[in-house]
DNA sequence: CTATAACCGAGACGGTACGTCGGGTCTTTTA
DNA sequence: TAAAAGACCCGACGTACCGTCTCGGTTATAG
């Protein structure tokens, strides 16, 4: 409905800071429409006319810190598939372990859990990318001969990141390098030609 | 501060098929503590007395339907590890598959993510003896030579489960008895002797 | 500030038409300058350019409808001031018995309470005339000796206008034309020399 | 809905007082259930729970008002309904004159014209019984051969009290004891025998 | 015959208040 | 003394309008 050529940049960039500020300060439940919206200096209902829900904005927050620093999201090709899936796995836990940034993470997997459409968006502009860089540097070991070529890179990349995943969002257990490593070894044991 | 001689076993069990009923009806993102009360027959107090969150009286709920049955979570052992643990992924597919059922356990993986306490008594409750019956599986297959013995058990049992457990909450490709299949087989790759 | 000269002809009768139509629809109460120049086919800034208030627009609409057959206000003389008074006093109370045309009546008596310079304009452009009207008539039977001379004739009107006017705001019983008759004789007994 | 029964009588006079307060403060127009809540220390919905719009609770604050000191609303009889007529409609005057006084009169006056249940509520309540005080006073001078016997107590209250009424909300021109008393003399007139 | 200034439509904007919902606490009555 | 009932304070919700503010576009005098 409302026009996007009208739309306010100034008022687009101070919600979403406030909304990550807030996010820091206070943590995702207790974030409110109104409170970012005070903090913005904005109308509620400028918030409400362009986003649908305040995980929405969220989203949005992240997505536009993650994109200010557009680093390139593939990872290298050193010829060597374990030493370069060893360190992207060191990094996603290291990044999962800090709870400064792993705060709004968990709050998009919980949102993602009953809003559909919201899933959607975070699977397509923030979850899919990255699973896909991953996924591509493996289908490239997969056609050099180093990983067996009949498993389906998408899975071969569920088969690292799930066990993560699990122990970040359960935590059955602390999330270390050395979790990292022994993760990684075991997968590429399965994938092994 | 209540005396737990005094509580009524009535009011118990109509709170907690009220709360069981509800979260099937609107889902737990729309259950509150007053429809619960107003379903039961009960006054809010006698919830807030005995529950510290409507997730501790979800919690309760699940564990009483799970304990209305008994059955032993412990895996069969058929001395065939490979089929004994395709058997449970099979399983557990099934289950995250079922909307019906899969609802309350998104609630209880959700609402782990910013209640510390009540994800220690899920852990403890629910999760700890359901992960604990698969790795006692596995190492018994240790034992007995037919998996590599260098593994942690718990970390085993991640290998199969997180896998299952990202699709299944991020929604990334559908949850299948082929998907659990292709999953075992390649945990069961990567622990072999 | 803005130029008249420059003004939109089309526009300023869009406005007035639309704001009476949704009187009559919806109530002065629920009456918004928004609904307005959404119905009219106007920008907002159009109205506020041009009225200081949703009462000033109404004004503007009821004396358009009142100026639009320029029925000359003065009361006719026939010699016979009690026939005269009695013809319009039958009249004021059937206008104000019309659920229809007192709705802006009572609008715009409502408005004046709060807002003086509106006041003052309702005075000027629609009250004074048509009590003048009447005191006129009444100045002229006192000079014919047919009244009272030492009753100031603006007094005189209040008199007759005033109980309608109680009657009809406060709803404290029906306007009838017998009540009208009734009032117009006390009155005139009130008045006679 | 509610239980009377179980009201707060503590919620009840804050929020009566604070209305008041505010009333005069701010004026009827700009106040709020919002400001009503906060100034009374009390959640916006205990308000809306007891009260159906901020012009009943105002209405509530002036009954209150009134009756707190329960001062005998009949008029004095003296024998020369003139001079007690004359008392009154003195008084009237005054209190109507009393911008501090009248604020609210107003107010209820205007919220009468566009809410039939809350008008009712006025006229039984505030109206009825101060008219009817004077009718009753009337009625007595009747009985006694003072005034004419053929007209209606109710209908001579409106000859006095209507001209009154009509220079106040209307403002065309000041209310001073000398108009009452030359409205008093000319009901008066009208209604000898 | 432009150009430059105004009005105009549209509608986004910062705000205020609305009336509602539910949270968690407190009080009263009943068993 | 637990429990039912439900009033209470509170905070946030999402909506409706307010009055102000751009934004292009279209007239319509003035150079």
């Amino acid at each position: 409905m409302p026009d996007p050529s009208r739309r306010s940049e100034r008022s687009r960039r101070a919600i979403l800071t406030a909304a990550m500020e807030l996010v820091r300060e206070v943590g995702y439940r207790k974030l409110t429409i109104e409170a970012i919206a005070a903090r913005a200096g904005v109308g509620k209902q400028t918030i409400y006319r362009w986003w649908p829900s305040k995980a929405a904005v969220v989203l949005d927050g992240v997505l536009a810190a993650v994109n200010e620093d557009p680093h390139d999201l593939s990872l290298p090709d050193t010829g060597d598939v374990a030493a370069d899936l060893r360190g992207v796995v060191r990094a996603i836990v290291a990044e999962l372990d800090d709870p400064e940034l792993s705060g709004t993470t968990r709050a998009l997997t919980v949102e993602m859990q009953d809003d559909p459409e919201f899933a959607e968006m975070v699977r397509e502009r923030l979850l899919g990318p990255q699973l896909r860089a991953i996924a591509d540097r493996l289908r490239a070991a997969q056609e050099a001969g180093q990983l067996r070529a009949d498993v389906d890179p998408a899975v071969a990349v569920e088969l690292v990141i799930g066990p993560l995943y699990h122990r970040w969002l359960l935590r059955t257990a602390p999330l270390t390098p050395d979790y990292a490593d022994t993760v990684t070894g075991l997968a590429l044991r399965a994938l092994a030609p």
